[in-house]
DNA sequence: TTCCAGGCAATAC
DNA sequence: GTATTGCATGGA
């Protein structure tokens, strides 16, 4: 298993490149992991992983634009927005009723809580689950929690490398498990699987098969 | 028009 | 304990 899944990332890193993931207010860094630079910056990709649940990342870029506009790409942004500003700000991305809720929700944890968090603590969060708990432990703080996502468990069920029925923890521990725990690694390869089911959904060859 | 997008929580069975 | 359903919007 250890070498069926470094073949495919080293096939998917050929063909794409880095992604240089989590963008931030739209821009890619690529080859640069170093981001995010300060509380902003990670309270942002939080923000991001928040909105983009179920939702395409072009809708998201919309609403952290309009968020942008109105200052309030920060925790003491949002909670001084108005629910009704906040909901309409965040309109693009969808759910705007339970996102909005859980984005103040979000705002106060973060403002109370300076640390790196850990996977339990984030999980108890409303609004958190698994993959945005991974996500926002990846790619907000660095720590080397892959994320799988829809698009893991299609990909890797369209090898036959495992069964579609495979639980959130199961597919994880399969990752973390046969990889060395290097978040950089982990941040590409997930961004890289997620890009190879975007180009194969709009008739791009699979060539990892 | 229908389907789906980088899920999650509440509810039903 | 597992399966199903509601949540909202925009683009293909």
């Amino acid at each position: 298993m250890k070498e069926k899944l470094k073949k495919i990332y080293d096939k998917l890193l050929e063909e794409y490149g880095h992604q240089g993931w989590w963008p931030l207010l739209g821009e890619y860094h690529l080859k640069d992991y170093s981001h995010p630079k300060n509380r902003n910056e990670q309270f942002e990709i939080i923000i991001g992983a928040l909105l983009t649940q179920n939702t395409a990342w072009t809708s998201v870029e919309k609403s952290l634009a309009n968020l942008n506009k109105l200052e309030a790409l920060t925790p003491d942004g949002i909670l001084e927005l108005n629910l009704d500003d906040l909901k309409s700000a965040i309109r693009p991305s969808g759910y705007n009723n339970t996102k909005s809720e859980r984005l103040k929700l979000l705002a106060e944890w973060f403002i109370k809580n300076e640390g790196i968090p850990s996977r339990e603590e984030l999980l108890k969060l409303k609004g958190i689950g698994p993959e945005t708990a991974d996500s926002i432990l990846l790619y907000a703080y660095s720590v080397p929690s892959f994320v799988v996502d829809a698009y893991t468990r299609r990909i890797l069920s369209g090898l036959g490398i495992i069964e579609d029925t495979i639980n959130y923890n199961d597919l994880k521990n399969l990752f973390e498990n046969n990889l060395s725990p290097d978040f950089r690694m982990f941040q590409e390869f997930h961004a890289l699987l997620v890009e190879h089911a975007k180009r194969i959904k709009s008739g791009g060859k699979d060539f990892l098969k």
